[in-house]
DNA sequence: TGCGGCGGCGCC
DNA sequence: AAAGGGCGCCGCCGCA
């Protein structure tokens, strides 16, 4: 295998960030600046860089490209796309096939390390100094100058090429530092690249209506809000100052108590959505009394506060104008804990789902006014957060058809415990029995919105702290002294994981203390490579994937010995020596295996499944020709419920329908 | 003016 | 045995 690795820097009149990578390559202002080659091979030192003004790619580069099985990129998603829109037909770069292209930020992020270029680098300790003048350059060569015309200094462009070689430079460093994809992980990730080629369509019309509504709504909150404080909050999202504003206009201890959280231990003021919550229930129940204006405030941010509803811009600004799609939404191996996808630009993951609407009819008829520009239900931004979803749509001609996996997380970990009470919750749960109701009676209440809230907080080792964030959302409310013992009874209830949280602990720590021998915990291996990473505690999934933890070893705190490791997710303060870390309990690693786990079905149902425009970690969702929505229906319930070889003995259920819009 | 940190919010 | 975990985006705010 010879790897070519290869990086563009470009410039374009067109915003990468706000318009994404594919109307970036294909808007008619962008142009390349220069490209970097070097071999991959730490043996063969070559190193080539071509600039436009030189024309066409000369040959001897020509063949280097036709020579190599792979052409790399940091992020090579966006170099494919202006290899193919722009330096093939520009620059006779010759023509590369999707399946050789491979990425070298994916390859970091299955290393569970930073996606970036930098922080892979910091977090290595291959490049310590942030490079400002790389991010300079950017800003005089990429982008145009005041006078809308862009720098063509000989001298600045030299330093670009110069700073061009040394990222690539540095993508060799790294990529040699880590371990590849696997054939597997590469093919999962070409995948991904089929799934953000195919894009997914969005309405143009009703995007552009929420955002007038919306522009609207947000001017006259404003409005109103200064008004209320005389000056002091003039937008809903002035939060500190609001938060103060308001505390200070409270009358008794009892009310103040309910705008502080606790993060670490240590009290915060806040007038988040759960503190505005609990303020105006208090107060409707009468056991505290909210001055006016200060009621008036709270309801104005409550009314403001619909983050979500900006995606309908990110829809309009992202999508192609001649197709209406957005392309390149979902990141393989995005969250590169668990290796599950994440979502970037139009964030399908974390569309509004609760509180919809309840027939589709009832969308339509707002959508019928959105589209006229008449009066829609009030509050507005809580009408058009109701919209969102049906924003997405089927391609033309097309149907969606949307396959969710039922309880798939509390599925996965019993299963993964491979112990007697976990395949009995597994039977109980095949058989219908209704788990939340089983866990209220193992703690001694009727209340079945108790045993939910103990069910899905408790599960990875979640205290009083992670009870009461779940109960909160859940409107379950429990005595201050009665939670703890109610863990205690729930984890008694479902030793089996408790059990398995020891087990997944135990067997890390001994791994990390006999490097590459394999220690067990349930269907979970784990072992300890000390020449990858500084050390990386390998977890071996049941399909044969991976998840790493780089830069593990054993530390001792107050409480024993535990494993901890790179934490990927915290980006490294600037000022900081060494990469954040984090300590490996075992609830935190039943979580990475639960969440690994379910993601490794979702690639693996990715992998059988045609037509796949978007999916949402346990959710799968096609576009289909209308007369074959039937056939892709019952094909997608079938390859939701079949199970893997490698799963044997784990429970698949799915609800799959066609629907003429996303709808939850 | 640009940035990094942080609070807030949405989802599984 | 103490500990929910995993994300991305937006806007504010203080600092350089």
């Amino acid at each position: 295998m010879s790897m070519l690795i290869i990086d563009f820097e470009t410039k374009s009149r067109c915003n990468l960030k706000t318009a994404g990578a594919y109307n970036y390559a294909q808007d008619e202002s962008t142009d390349v600046l220069c490209c970097s080659f070097i071999p991959q091979d730490s043996n063969d030192d070559r190193e080539f860089l071509w600039y436009p003004s030189e024309g066409q790619l000369p040959d001897k580069i020509v063949k280097l490209i036709k020579s190599a099985s792979l052409i790399a990129a940091h992020n090579a998603g966006f170099d494919r796309l202006i290899w193919d829109f722009i330096a093939v037909n520009d620059y006779g770069f010759p023509e590369v096939d999707l399946d050789d292209w491979y990425c070298t930020s994916a390859q970091m992020r299955v290393n569970n390390l930073p996606a970036s270029l930098e922080d892979a680098a910091r977090a290595l300790n291959t490049r310590h100094k942030k490079d400002h003048r790389g991010a300079q350059l950017i800003r005089l060569l990429s982008i145009p100058q005041k006078d809308g015309e862009f720098h063509t200094t000989p001298e600045l462009l030299a330093e670009m090429g110069a700073y061009c070689l040394q990222d690539s430079r540095t993508t060799k460093g790294i990529v040699n530092a880590t371990r590849l994809m696997t054939q597997t992980e590469h093919s999962d990730w070409l995948n991904n690249e089929d799934i953000n080629d195919r894009g997914v369509k969005i309405d143009r019309p009703m995007a552009l209506a929420a955002q007038t509504y919306s522009n609207d709504e947000f001017l006259e909150i404003a409005t109103e809000l200064a008004l209320a404080t005389n000056g002091v909050i003039t937008r809903h999202t002035q939060s500190a100052r609001a938060a103060q504003w308001v505390v200070e206009r409270l009358h008794s201890e009892e009310a103040r108590n309910m705008m502080f959280k606790y993060v670490a231990g240590e009290p915060k003021l806040t007038l988040d959505k759960q503190a505005r919550a609990a303020l105006i229930d208090a107060d409707t129940l009468g056991t505290i009394e909210l001055p006016e204006d200060v009621f008036t405030v709270i309801t104005l941010i409550d009314e403001g506060n619909q983050s979500s509803v900006s995606k309908f811009k990110n829809m309009v600004l992202r999508a192609d104008v001649e197709t209406d799609k957005v392309q390149g939404a979902f990141v393989y191996a995005g969250a590169s804990q668990t290796q599950r996808y994440a979502s970037r630009g139009l964030q399908m993951h974390n569309m509004p789902s609760r509180n919809l609407y309840k027939s589709i009819d009832e969308a339509w008829t707002t959508y019928d006014r959105m589209i006229k520009g008449a009066k829609i239900d009030k509050p507005v931004m809580q009408t058009l957060k109701k919209m969102l979803r049906h924003a997405v749509m089927p391609n033309d001609g097309e149907l969606l058809v949307i396959g969710d996996w039922t309880g798939i997380e509390a599925r996965v970990l019993p299963w993964l415990s491979d112990s007697d009470g976990g395949n009995l919750k597994l039977d109980k749960i095949e058989s219908g029995v209704d788990v939340y109701t089983e866990a209220a009676h193992a703690i001694g209440t009727e209340n079945r919105a108790v045993g939910k809230v103990m069910e899905l907080a408790c599960g990875y080792e979640g205290g009083a702290n992670a009870f009461k964030v779940f109960a909160k959302s859940y409107g379950v409310v429990m005595p201050e002294e009665d939670i703890k013992p109610a863990i205690d009874k729930w984890r008694l209830a479902n030793s089996w994981v408790v059990t398995f949280w020891r087990a997944l602990e135990s067997a890390a720590i001994k791994a990390v203390q006999n490097p590459r021998k394999t220690f067990s915990a349930g269907l979970i291996d784990y072992m300890f490579e000390p020449d990858l990473i500084e050390g990386t505690l390998l977890c071996f999934l049941p399909d044969g994937s991976t998840l790493q933890y780089p830069k593990a070893r054993l530390e001792r705190d107050s409480f024993g010995i535990s494993v901890t490791a790179l934490k990927a997710s915290v980006k490294m303060k600037a000022d900081a020596d060494e990469w954040p870390r984090e300590s490996l309990y075992g609830g935190r690693l039943a979580g990475h295996c639960a969440q690994g786990t379910a993601a490794a079905l979702l690639r693996n149902l990715i992998s059988r499944v045609d037509k796949v425009i978007a999916h949402v970690h346990d959710e799968l969702i096609l576009s289909v020709p209308e007369d074959e929505a039937d056939d892709y229906l019952l094909m997608l319930d079938d390859a939701m419920g079949f199970v893997p070889d490698w799963a044997e003995g784990l429970p698949l259920d799915a609800k799959c329908e066609i629907a003429e819009r996303y709808k939850k």
